[in-house]
DNA sequence: ACATTTCAAAAAATGATTGACAGCATAAAA
DNA sequence: TTTTATGCTGTCAATCATTTTTTGAAATGT
């Protein structure tokens, strides 16, 4: 019994090997994947999932508070098991979408809520530019 | 003539009514409407506008730098006269969506830089929480 | 004036996501 | 153990946001 069916089967959802492969598949790695990749990732080992399997386990996971949904700005939303709210680089180039780890940004919240009368409970901090691969392409382009 | 018309004349593109009532609109709000809320808005006064050109009127005014797009979470965009990269503020009772002025993320993209290889050259910014009207209905629920 | 080009607007198509429903599997009740 | 209930999965259609294609009117050239 690992940590993630006890989650589930305290909350009285039903453990199913397609809902513990995404959510497996999520916390595994670290890539941002949308649902189709997701969907089209876990098809050789799940060919019998439907994508409409997917987007029911990620509202459901999303509920639950097992996976923050990202939107990048792309047509579609992608997902990430890290649920604490931390920013998001995203490349320009090759449109990965990395994590970013920068105590500059610790205690965000707390700063900001000095000059709001909004009661603020959380962010999504996105950073726009070119991945240390892609930069090395750039000239002088157009940026987006 | 006005500032906008010169503009578009400028840059070869036409000036047309709904584009230049698009624009108005979204200068004149401190709103940030979605492409179908620009389209019911005017709608009154121009019935016979599609949706489509609304898109498009954005699109143009998007890569002329004229307009930003906000991904603020929802499945759609809103958009933002406004075109510094400014921080918004939305609510989770009433889904408005504030300007936020904040001078302690001044040259936060400097600072981030330095904890990363990315070239960076754009940053979007979202705080969620409850608008000064919503909190006072806020007690204990659970909070997206 | 006529032909041609341009480009805005409308119509149609696409892609992402959700909803309705039937069948199945599991768990609870009898 | 049988029955019953619950809820999950998969199929397929519907819906929503957005993009592409087509149409038609105005602008430009001859």
């Amino acid at each position: 019994m690992d940590d993630i069916s006890s989650i589930l089967k305290e909350k009285g959802l039903k453990v199913t090997p397609q809902r513990l492969a995404i959510i497996n598949m999520l916390k595994n790695t670290k890539e941002h994947p949308s649902a189709e990749t997701i969907y089209k990732t876990l098809s050789s080992d799940f060919p019998t999932m439907s994508l409409a399997t997917v987007y029911k386990t990620l509202e459901m996971l999303k509920s639950i508070g097992l996976v923050q949904e990202l939107n990048v700005g792309e047509g579609s939303f992608r997902y990430d098991a890290n649920v604490n709210s931390h920013p998001h680089l995203i490349c320009y180039g090759c449109n990965r979408v990395d994590d970013l780890y920068d105590s500059a940004l610790d205690d965000l919240l707390g700063r900001v809520s000095k000059y709001t009368d909004y009661l603020l409970m959380d962010q999504k901090l996105y950073f726009y530019g070119y991945c240390p691969d892609c930069k090395k392409k750039v000239t002088n382009h157009d940026h987006p």
